[in-house]
DNA sequence: GTCTATAGTTAGATAGAC
DNA sequence: GTCTATCTAACTATAGAC
């Protein structure tokens, strides 16, 4: 891995351990074994560390959200966008826990923010419609947007949430799927007939997941 | 208003103009044209500030979050609640922009926290099942706790969720309707009969006051 | 591409006079 | 109770050698 690659990874895990705040360009130099000057060779500032790995973050979105297929089952995919938000989830949550802050020192990385978490909006939505039409939730054009917004900041919140919720301020992987289980709920109520069992057992699958000690703590 | 005490009203306004990560003790006291000296006399840093908000954040909630009243109409209460609501999330809402970073670098604080908000999503809960025992909503039992925590999730984290998405970042007390909008929202698939119409009743209600373009914003 | 050394800045906090 | 002056520590970033 380029020096480069290895300062992104190495930034990712460090903020996700103790917060973006607390970790300095020092402090990811020297857990790295490298010197400051070297890594301000490789980036202008903090802030440029920020947006290449908001780029990460964007490329998972966009690989993995892809537009749902009409004659393939929607509860297969859904599960699928769900497993992809657990990624999510687990890989940025330092940026979630800091999101005001961030992009308050970076108008570049707030306005690509807006225009991606735009874009999600409306990839969520048509997600809603999509099981709206396959009749495995029943609910009104006019709550769809509404319902969408609070399964973003479900996503986006969920891992702040936990960390204020925990003793030690820890997150673990099962953690997450704690998540899932929150958005699943969300959902949960507009079902319907064989929609609602479908709904049930795929929450029960998260629930199991959450609660499985044999899961690897990555 | 003693000087401890307009500290602590300016480290507020401050804190939610700025956010508490770019407001330092010497701002607080340079607003108030003392000097930093005369802050350090009534606090002994800048977490014993923060101790001191927190504090009149669990006395706003313990006066205005009393068990409900079941010979009282419920969706009187609850209104009442949902307005306590706005104002703790409107007046503290640096609070929760930066919730992980200040829990995590003040261990007190933290076990107050933890405290009061197990005593919060019990109460929570407790309104989950006035409703449903008053028939305003049908909920399984299994589901009041994981509804209980998703309204928490979105009390507190919807200020941060709207300032993300926010061109300047700002926020006004209008926004803070938004998010009661999206508590109800919560609700309202669970509400059947005449119980449906009162929650959109009163979601209507939060809706216009969003929108009302006359609302002051203090 | 990497290092050492360090400049420039700011935040947090204290000492001691009034 | 309030002020001035100041110190320490830490963070960001750069210069210049290798």
């Amino acid at each position: 891995m380029s020096t480069k690659d290895k300062i992104i990874q190495t930034s990712i895990a460090l903020f996700n351990q103790h917060g973006e705040r607390a970790i300095t360009t020092n402090h990811i130099a020297s857990e790295m074994g490298i010197s400051p000057g070297n890594l301000y060779y490789h980036f202008k500032n903090k802030e440029d560390i920020l947006r290449n790995i908001f780029s990460l973050y964007k490329n998972h979105l966009k690989d993995n959200f892809i537009p749902m297929d009409k004659k393939q089952d929607v509860m297969a995919q859904l599960a699928g966008y769900l497993d992809s938000l657990v990624e999510l989830m687990w890989r940025f949550n330092f940026f979630y826990n800091n999101l005001t802050d961030i992009l308050s020192r970076d108008n570049e990385l707030k306005a690509q923010y807006l225009e991606q978490q735009a874009q999600l909006l409306e990839q969520v939505a048509a997600v809603i419609v999509g099981l709206k039409y396959a009749e495995v939730i029943e609910i009104d054009d006019s709550d769809i947007v509404e319902l969408a917004h609070m399964v973003k900041l479900t996503v986006s919140f969920w891992t702040p949430y936990v960390k204020a919720h925990s003793e030690d301020g820890r997150l673990s992987k099962q953690d997450i799927f704690g998540g899932i289980v929150k958005v699943i709920l969300l959902f949960k109520p507009y079902a319907k007939g064989a929609g609602l069992d479908q709904l049930k057992e795929l929450q029960q699958e998260y629930i199991n997941k959450q609660l499985d000690v044999e899961q690897a703590v990555a």
